[in-house]
DNA sequence: TTGTATGCGTTATCAC
DNA sequence: GTGATAACGCATACAA
């Protein structure tokens, strides 16, 4: 790779015996140049095989027309979903990704934000990871003056733009479906307490409950069981107690609740007559797996479609007086595991 | 969102009555500055929330530490992965990714790479969009002497740095596999054929069937099943010829080899007694279906990992004499849907 | 409509 | 060791 002489607009002007102010206006199609030598600066910007650089112009205006984005992990549905709803909207106003994984460590989530501040993108996207204990770094990026747009996983005491689901609602639901459905004793499968999106859910699971006067069995809610593994390992225990549950609410995720479903399976319970299952986040597989999961959609690209806007909405907006929250109500999906007849 | 203004280095260098160049030298660590001064300016750099801008540093550095990477779509496991597996090396370089999606159309694909062209990053890696005829705006990214990489799907013609899979091979296990388990009439469901990689996939089929005398029959190759849907359709003509296979090989991905399963279900022919399925890709899915699929296993994190590792390797490598092409060879996953017995 | 001059924040090259 | 100064490429206020 041989290193490269970009032709610059003083290239340009040069060629043409003009100013590179002249070919700035031009290439910026300011209204106030003449046509014609607008017009013969575009064409020798083309001959030339002109870029602009992006660098200068932006650090010329003091912006960077650049979005960062941080999630736990590039590779998982429904943060790529995410980002793809992202990208589908900023890439048509000239917005570029700037993407980064925390990998759900909260050393290295600080250390992704740091960056994307020395970067000088123009906004923030994030969602937590699961072992974030303090929220210095975001706040952070607030005193630095970039707009911080918040989703899903959020730190709710910090006043930000936040897109999230109705996590709450969604829960709700899928517990009284499956009360509906017959099903007396439902154990909960929960995540890490300290996200909120988690206790929302259990916060949904509790209402159902009440709601239709189940009463709620300690032993029933198994604690961070938020992996296909951890999810099979609470089944276990949960399938051996003396009264075992007859549905589980994998309230993490549908790994979750495939990992019940596995154990299920060898177990020989059968789902659903004997087991119900509900997942949450309507990944692909659940659709396959036989019988097919009852999950809970989240329309995460729609979610990132949502970020996107809120941020061009936000742009300019002098009136801080409250951080809008966006709550997208997710739905439920019900399908084999929780059919019982 | 107030606008803030941000320390500069000559913030730093006023409030300790020194100059900025001094600042800059010991913001790099540079040798030659005085211990104590270093030591006092990071203190003061770090009470005044200072942060690098990185965009003048780049401009004056005639480089920008980004890579930009175009693929057909972020949320496909594949490209997630891949994703996923660049951004785990460069992120601890210091250099930052910037995403595009082409969505599979050739016209955005050009928007992308220009766009990337614009941002000045230092490398393009680019997995291009099934209906690309040409390769100009490929071209052009060396003429700018920016370092190209393609990685999967890959203009062979184009003398670029490359990371691929050995389709070939790949394919050729994966129909041997077949044969040898007793299928004797095996489709093919395959790519769009201006794609190498699905070309290369079908040489291994039809080297594998030469290799173990099986005749080839036209009628049992289906052109441009790619997609779950068109795998599907595919296998409905496949399964109503009079002469119908005993095997399929989907050699585009697991979601058309989901579709030769869904359909096999539908019309009641066993899988793998009556028919088997091969995939490709891996996909998680592939393993949790009745029965799991049989499929190929790209190593796409890994392969990400090479395209950084390619990259870092070949910075201020002048020695341009032949492009290096890194081959992965991919493994066969064999599962119940080829497990006859 | 066009040209002149200046600055965005850094770093590199000189001097001292 | 430190300071002064120019330059990276572009955009804009001001002047003509």
């Amino acid at each position: 790779m041989k290193k490269v002489k970009r032709t610059t607009i003083y290239d340009i002007a040069a060629k043409l015996g003009i100013t590179a102010s002249s070919v700035s206006r031009a290439l910026n199609n300011s209204s106030q140049v003449n046509e014609k030598t607008k017009e013969l600066i575009m064409k020798t910007a083309d001959e030339l095989n002109y870029k602009r650089n992006i660098l200068a112009s932006n650090l010329r205006k003091g912006q960077s027309k650049t979005i960062g984005v941080v999630v736990p992990r590039i590779n998982q549905n429904f943060f790529s979903n995410v980002i793809a709803g992202i990208e589908e909207m900023t890439y048509q106003k000239g917005y570029n990704l700037i993407i980064c994984q925390s990998g759900e460590d909260h050393e290295k989530e600080i250390q992704c934000v740091n960056t994307l501040i020395n970067q000088h993108v123009d906004c923030i996207v994030i969602s937590v990871s699961a072992d974030s204990y303090d929220y210095q770094h975001l706040q952070n990026v607030l005193d630095h003056g970039i707009q911080l747009i918040q989703f899903d996983r959020v730190a709710e005491e910090l006043e930000t733009l936040k897109v999230i689901n109705d996590n709450v609602q969604a829960s709700f639901e899928a517990v009284s479906h499956l009360i509906e459905g017959g099903y007396k004793r439902i154990g909960l499968l929960e995540g890490p307490q300290n996200l909120s999106i988690f206790k929302q859910r259990k916060e949904g699971y509790l209402k159902a409950l009440q709601l239709y006067n189940v009463p709620v069995v300690e032993e029933l809610i198994v604690e961070n069981a938020w992996t296909k593994e951890l999810g099979a390992e609470g089944t276990r225990k949960l399938l051996s107690l003396p009264h075992p549950p007859d549905a589980i609410f994998a309230s993490t995720s549908d790994f979750s609740a495939l990992g019940v479903l596995e154990v299920a399976n060898l177990m020989g319970i059968k789902v659903p007559s004997e087991l119900g299952i509900c997942g949450y986040a309507n990944e692909s597989f659940s659709e396959i797996t036989s019988p097919s999961i009852t999950t809970i959609d989240q329309f995460s690209v729609y979610m990132g479609n949502t970020v996107a806007n809120l941020f061009f909405q936000e742009i300019g907006n002098t009136d801080t007086t409250k951080p809008k929250i966006i709550s997208i109500k997710p739905e439920l999906i019900i399908r084999g595991s929780t059919k019982r007849k």
